[in-house]
DNA sequence: GAGAAGATCTCCT
DNA sequence: GGAGATCTTCTCA
């Protein structure tokens, strides 16, 4: 039995790149009225702040990314292209601005559900971009904000398979600004991660 | 208050 | 491989 015991909020309190690194190979867990949903993350991206003209939080603090500024441990959910969700962790400490979005997971637990949710059978069409897995796992606007380290709703957890795979990093993807840090990390032949990248 | 762009997905060819 | 869908958020006047 795996113990569900979210990371604390030390784990992502500390600087953005490396918090986007090692969140790969974790499990992102959801409880949603008594239903558990566990997906493996394998693709992610990190945004900091004054420093990264792609991130929201180049420009200074918004109404929509001040949750980047604020503690680490967080839920940054916002809403983009008309249709889609993006998930997003904070990180750093208070004040300074900085998030590692969820690009894509392994469905592992729940995976009926997350059909249901996505209207399709396809497992591999069903967490494999930032804006799939948000529908598959049910997070939407309610969810930004919500504290990662209570280990209620929306949390992540330490995985048995953790140092059994290889990171590759590459150009970060659907930003103009900023397109030449090497910021996206992925597991090398894992076949939910979004697209093959080119590792540079 | 208006205009433009966007950390995407899906369907069509 | 390419374009349309669709609407929120930001910027500027």
């Amino acid at each position: 039995m795996l113990e569900l015991k979210p990371l604390p909020i030390e784990f992502y309190a500390r600087d953005t790149v490396t918090v986007a690194q090692e969140v790969l190979g974790k499990l992102l867990v959801r409880e949603l009225n008594g239903v558990l949903l566990e997906g493996l993350i394998v693709e992610s991206e990190a945004y900091r702040g004054s420093d990264d003209p792609a991130s929201h939080a180049y420009r200074g603090i918004t109404n929509r990314n001040k949750v980047m500024f604020g503690r680490a441990g967080v839920a940054y959910v916002y809403f983009t292209y008309g249709n889609h969700y993006c998930l997003n962790f904070t990180t750093e400490r208070e004040k300074i601005a900085g998030a590692v979005l969820i690009r894509a997971l392994q469905p592992l637990v729940g995976i009926d559900v997350m059909k249901r949710n996505r209207g399709t059978d396809d497992v591999h069409n069903l967490t494999s971009g930032p804006g799939k897995l948000t529908k598959a796992f049910s997070i939407a606007r309610s969810e930004n904000g919500l504290d990662l380290t209570t280990g209620k709703q929306l949390f992540v957890i330490e995985s048995d398979r953790q140092n059994r795979f290889q990171i590759a990093s590459s150009r970060r993807i659907g930003i103009r600004e900023g397109s030449d840090k090497p910021w996206r990390f992925y597991i090398v032949d894992n076949v939910f991660v979004s697209r093959r990248g080119h590792s540079k």
